[in-house]
DNA sequence: TTTGCCGGGTT
DNA sequence: AACCCGGCAAA
């Protein structure tokens, strides 16, 4: 472990600027666990050097990343709280591979994308923990983490001097009132793997709702994923609590039994499935419902 | 064409 | 039960 975090310290700050390089903590350990197909994620260790010659090496054979045992230090803490750790002692992976090249006021933090949840944490293994235990249902002993829980969560950056409401800021519906959830991660990071959109509110003044009281927040989303942007916000609710769908052996869509009768059609939900988000490759990360070709369970409509 | 999944199979 | 898959309809 500690010898794959020198290599990564040792080799990364060579290639980009000291000065003014973009340092954002590269999700390179999560690299999944399969290195099968998913051609570009050749992301190794340190940075990726912008996709401009690691295109020649077929697949780079990808360092040993075995993915979190990091549980052991967060099994006693049980509830996640904002400040879960903030030393960088619990990982070696995730982190920045520059040790503390910050702004001395700029701070990730890991922001769950859930309907209504609205939990930031400051650590990716924290927020991994959460989604996976409080919404994903997993028991929180089991830890088998694929990489389902990163797309619940999002990366942000945010200014520390304005962290009072900061982050309340960046969420526009007031947590109260159950206004349709904004289009979180703005649609046009659509590119295969992690950009960052620098909505300062300097020159593109993003009309964004995001950024709007907190001027001086410029936050960073990483969209890990190419499905990121949507998969989260489009859950309507959990996959467990989706059991009440249309729980009834009625067909499609007539809710009867009392004088309501509820009769949505089902116009071919819009919430990307298994199938789409993870890809025919990787298909073992399916949930179940979908590798039997059965309704999907895990992104219900 | 692809994607979601019902109905109906087999183990 | 769990596990598959043909085939259909929607996108």
């Amino acid at each position: 472990m500690a010898a794959t975090v020198l290599t990564s310290l040792s080799t990364s700050p060579m290639v980009l600027h000291p000065s003014s390089a973009p340092t954002v903590p590269e999700p390179a350990a999560r690299a999944w666990k399969e290195v099968l197909s998913a051609s570009y994620s050749s992301s190794t260790s340190g940075n990726w050097s912008w996709d401009a010659s690691d295109q020649s090496v077929p697949s780079t054979p990808s360092p040993p990343l075995s993915n979190d045992n990091n549980k052991n230090f967060l099994l006693s803490s049980q509830g996640d709280d904002v400040s879960e750790d903030v030393t960088e002692s619990t990982h070696f992976m995730f982190e920045d591979p520059i040790p503390r090249k910050r702004k001395n006021s700029m701070k990730v933090m890991f922001k769950c994308l859930w309907k209504n949840c609205e939990k930031v944490l400051s650590t990716s293994s924290g927020i991994q923990r959460h989604v996976r235990t409080v919404h994903l249902g997993r028991n929180s002993d089991s830890d088998y983490s694929d990489g389902e829980e990163d797309f619940y969560y999002s990366e942000i950056e945010v200014n520390m001097d304005s962290l009072t409401e900061g982050l309340s800021s960046l969420t526009p519906t007031s947590p109260t009132t159950a206004g349709p959830p904004p289009v979180f991660p703005p649609p046009f990071t659509d590119v295969p793997h992690s950009e960052h959109i620098n909505m300062n509110g300097s020159q593109s003044h993003a009309p964004t709702l995001l950024s709007q009281s907190a001027p001086s927040t410029l936050c960073h989303i990483r969209t890990d994923h190419a499905y990121q942007a949507t998969a989260p916000v489009s859950i309507p609710v959990g996959p467990e609590l989706a059991g009440l769908g249309s729980g009834n052996g009625t067909g499609p869509g007539i809710g009867t039994g009392n004088g309501i009768s509820v009769s949505w059609q089902k116009p071919r939900g819009e919430a990307k499935k298994c199938r789409k988000v993870y890809g025919m490759e990787k298909r073992d990360m399916w949930c179940t419902a979908c590798r039997w070709k059965k309704a999907c369970q895990r992104f219900t409509d």
